[in-house]
DNA sequence: TAAGGAACTTAGCAAGCAGGGT
DNA sequence: ACCCTGCTTGCTAAGTTCCTTA
């Protein structure tokens, strides 16, 4: 170990237990003796350049179970009378009929594509008859599908099925990548189905179609024995290129993206990069006095170009704004970013509800998620908007001189590895360390250490816009909740009237002072049930349009919430669940308390 | 420099599941 | 033992960024 270490190829060791043992006959301390090695972080050597691994070893994709033909009692109905249909054709039938419950299946846009692409699957006979999407029936094979779903419902109490999954698992769910066994994040092929895009999608509707094996390219080392395709199949391609991290390919037929299949997150490979992505934040951190100075400065520029991207650089950075690349017009859902804002996102407001030069922000973004938002900005910034919008449609872009590519050539330019989205990660972590030292007393217990910490939490959430759907059942749950803190108060009253009848008791008569204890217990466990309830109401109202998961998951440095439950006493599992704590074991692992991001 | 391709991160939804309450 | 509810997990779409090609 300590030739290792000297060596340099051990940079420190990690839970080593070292006893100093005294020696029994002069009592004196002998030197300390390394007796026990649970774990060593090795520093590995680094690979060269883009290099990611130097072998790597699965069993390729798990494909979906083939179609299941419907059986002889459940029909599809066109115009009224029976009509058995090919199986390519009763299988994207299918799909949409298990929709239907779906209120998308109703719209305009999704009908016509899912119409267009189901005739393309039929025979020359079915398209013939088929021509009206109106005059299709599906009831029976919307039944038959609910009935499976309630079947399995029932049945799924049975172990004999997860067995299947574990087999499934065991075979596909990992990889062996540089001799260790990695889980790799989405083994299972997408399976077949109608797309449904989100927002407007001008592509909903269609039909996603089954990955074949010949669709498929896999990626393995040299060295290793490639997955076997399906008996009589083979894959399009084998290839063996380390400076990559996906193990598998191909190309989705809808949007014509490239699909892969890579490593868990709580892989090393992914946990790395998770890593450097907060270390550059953290660089960010030195110098984004001097990047914002540069902004501020360049708003007064003579350069059209230069005004623009300071102009957006200064929303990025106040407002965490994503980047903003432009779309093509017609593939995607209309959804806009900070560079491709157009005119008619924003309203300028001399003034508004009190305040100066308000911007007020309207436009959907990513996953056609709105952002709404009015705020208070500085002059130069008002007045360069005011004159960027001039002349202009409001369907023309804001930005008319400025692209993603140009901004982030610029930010790199002012630090290495610098790109808009950093800005966000940035702003995240800074604003959740902040609001915990603002928010988090000593004092508090646990239920209310954890309640600062959500706020904090939300209020990156609401930075980032995360948003969520309140939940169907919120206002009933909350009511639910709020009658069992009335009950609770009452359990309450009753137990302190005990109490003090006790104390009464133990006075006048001397009863055993252990019954006295008894209620005091009592007591003290209703008043922490109660505030714990209390708590959890207030928790739950303040998050009910709000997301926490993405933010916790994607943008804010494990370390400081690792750092933070160390110096407040919180265990780490109040604020990760198990997932979480795999993903972020580099972090749980490395972090002291007097972390700093 | 524009456009498209490739690779990887970020995102919300909903099915599934576990754990608490009755 | 059972039911409900809220969290976890899987899923896959939708972004960003960097690279390649013309």
């Amino acid at each position: 170990l300590i030739m290792f270490f000297l060596a340099g190829k051990c940079s420190s060791f990690h839970h080593v237990i070292v006893e100093t043992p005294s020696c029994s006959s002069c009592s004196r301390s002998s030197p300390p003796v390394v007796i026990w090695l649970l774990s060593v972080r090795w520093e590995e050597e680094r690979y060269e350049d883009g290099v990611k691994w130097k072998c790597l070893e699965h069993n390729g994709p798990y494909f979906p179970p083939e179609y299941q033909p419907l059986p002889y009692n459940v029909h599809f109905f066109y115009n009224g009378k029976k009509m058995k249909l090919s199986l390519a054709a009763e299988e994207v039938a299918l799909f949409f009929a298990q929709m239907l419950d779906h209120e998308y299946t109703t719209k305009k846009v999704f009908r016509e594509n899912f119409f267009r692409d189901w005739r393309k699957e039929m025979t020359h006979q079915e398209r013939l008859v088929i021509t009206d999407l109106e005059k299709c029936d599906f009831r029976e094979l919307h039944a038959f599908h609910k009935d499976k779903v309630e079947a399995r419902k029932a049945l799924s109490k049975e172990e004999k099925q997860k067995d299947a999954n574990q087999k499934i698992v065991d075979k596909y769910g990992f990889c062996l990548l540089d001799n260790h066994r990695e889980r790799i994040g989405n083994f299972k092929l997408e399976p077949p189905g109608l797309f449904r895009g989100r927002g407007e999608h001008p592509k909903q509707g269609m039909l996603k179609k089954r990955i074949q094996p010949e669709d498929i390219i896999i990626n393995c080392g040299k060295e290793s024995k490639p997955p076997a395709p399906p008996a009589g199949h083979h894959w399009k391609e084998v290839r063996h290129d380390n400076t990559v991290t996906w193990l598998a390919s191909w190309t989705e037929n809808v949007q014509g993206s490239i699909k892969y299949i890579m490593l868990n997150a709580n892989s090393k490979l992914k946990g790395e990069k998770d890593w450097e992505k907060y270390e550059v934040a953290r660089k960010l951190k030195s110098c984004v006095d001097s990047i914002r100075d540069g902004y501020l400065r360049d708003l007064k520029s003579k350069q059209m170009v230069t005004r623009q991207r300071a102009v957006a650089l200064y929303f990025i950075d106040k407002l965490a704004l994503r980047a903003g690349n432009e779309k093509e017009e017609g593939e995607t859902a209309d959804t806009v970013g900070c560079c491709s804002l157009r005119v008619e996102h924003i309203t300028l407001h001399d003034e508004l509800d009190g305040n100066e030069c308000v911007v007020e922000f309207d436009f959907l973004g990513k996953d056609s998620i709105r952002y709404y938002n009015k705020v208070p900005v500085i002059k130069k910034v008002f007045k360069n908007i005011k004159l960027f919008m001039e002349n202009k449609d409001p369907g023309d872009e804001l930005f008319d001189r400025l692209n993603t590519a140009l901004l982030n050539k610029h930010l790199s330019s002012l630090m290495p590895g610098l790109t808009a989205k950093v800005f966000r990660t940035y702003n995240a972590s800074i604003t959740l360390q902040q609001q915990l030292q603002q928010l988090t007393n000593k004092a508090d217990n646990v239920a209310e250490k954890l309640l600062s910490y959500n706020r904090a939490n939300r209020a990156v959430a609401i930075l980032c816009n995360h948003q969520r759907a309140p939940p169907k059942t919120f206002e009933q749950s909350m009511a639910n909740l709020h009658s069992k803190i009335v009950a609770r108060k009452e359990q309450l009253a009753l137990a302190k009237t005990e109490l003090k009848l006790a104390k009464k008791e133990l006075k006048t008569r001397g009863s055993p002072d252990s019954k006295l204890q008894r209620k005091a217990a009592a007591v003290k466990r209703c008043e922490d049930q109660l505030l714990k309830m209390e708590v959890q109401a207030t928790d739950r109202e303040e998050n009910k349009q709000i997301a926490l998961g993405t933010s916790k998951l994607n943008y804010l440095d494990p370390r400081i919430s690792v750092a933070w439950c160390k110096n407040m006493d919180v265990p780490i599992e109040k604020i990760y669940n198990k997932t979480q704590r795999e993903k972020f074991a580099w972090a749980i692992d490395m972090t002291e308390a007097d972390f700093e991001f």
